[in-house]
DNA sequence: GTCTATAGTGCGATAGAC
DNA sequence: GTCTATCGCACTATAGAC
């Protein structure tokens, strides 16, 4: 195997998603995966801090495309309308990655390692869309609350999304999550 | 060490949250936590699947109370109303118990694994919420946003009064992140 | 790449409760 | 005697140091 075949991080990222369809999360080791992609186990740490990272690598972009779009609002949004505009734009950029984003789920699904990990990711993203909020002017406890409400919208928009048998695009499934939220908190 | 001391359990939890807080967790190995408890690191896998687990054995107590206290709302409650009453029975259990959840809080919050941890805990609270407000007859996805969002508005108000410097009480917290809820959700 | 420490498991033996 | 919690030991997998 050649030194610096370029994009290690890729290879590495795709090796895995291979490994933990065919045989699993766990009966994947490290050393498994660094090979596969033609690299050690020692690269792999320098990329990745454990096992379960390799499936969460570009999670930065989507919490940057979600507090962005959360900030570019026009002023005069409410926060709720904030929130709908950054659901529409995080949905925009699944646009047309539905298969991917449902091989990985169902990989994320069988294992409980990685539920956690996606978990975390998840209130990593609304510590910053609170933040984000509060930037618009949003007092707490309003801001984390609506920031925790957010993603709880976006997470069951997603997961219906992915699963089988759904023809809706995510932007439908979105709207439908927040009016029902919005049924609910009126009604109370 | 003697066998047959009681409370083996109790004993485990007690030594692991002293030692948690004295060293950190990681800093604690299963083998200190057993040996000051007076058993064996074998004895510790018998009562506790893993070592954080030790720190969130009275979790289903938390998840039967939340459902039972959602489940015995009056028929004509709105989904909101009766998750109300279940925050305002939640509120209730901890009552009195402010110090030990501010330092169990401390040590959960000073590592990453646990904070997965709590973070897995909470979700199947929200799951199990949901499957009582399907109980009650609401609709998916209403369910499960719902859920998700009173479990979200719980974790704010719990945040806040384990904080330092906090006075109020955890019923008034509660219904202030209620109340910004509702004040966000009916302003978009 | 090698090595150590720790998490976590499998299984048979044993001490005590009844 | 039975039953069960605990023990002891050998074992695997992995994180992390060097």
């Amino acid at each position: 195997m050649t030194r610096w075949e370029p994009d290690a991080r890729g290879r590495l990222q795709q090796a895995a998603l291979e490994l933990f369809g065919e045989r699993g999360f766990e009966q994947t080791t490290v050393e498994d995966i660094a090979t596969r992609a033609g690299l050690t186990k020692r690269t792999f740490f320098r990329h990745y801090r454990d096992k379960r990272e390799v499936l969460f690598g570009g999670g930065d972009e989507f919490e940057r495309l979600f507090v962005d779009a959360l900030a570019d609002a026009p002023a005069t949004a409410t926060p709720l309308e904030a929130v709908a505009g950054a659901l529409e734009a995080v949905a925009g950029w699944f646009h047309g990655r539905r298969e991917q984003a449902a091989r990985r789920q169902v990989v994320i699904a069988a294992n409980a390692e990685l539920q956690e990990r996606e978990l975390v990711k998840l209130a990593t993203v609304a510590g910053a869309l609170a933040g984000a909020l509060r930037e618009r002017g949003v007092a707490e406890p309003a801001a984390s609350v609506t920031a925790d409400t957010a993603i709880a919208v976006f997470r069951n928009a997603f997961e219906r999304w992915v699963a089988a048998g759904e023809e809706r695009e995510l932007t439908e499934l979105l709207r439908e999550s927040l009016d029902a939220l919005r049924a609910v908190t009126a009604a109370g």
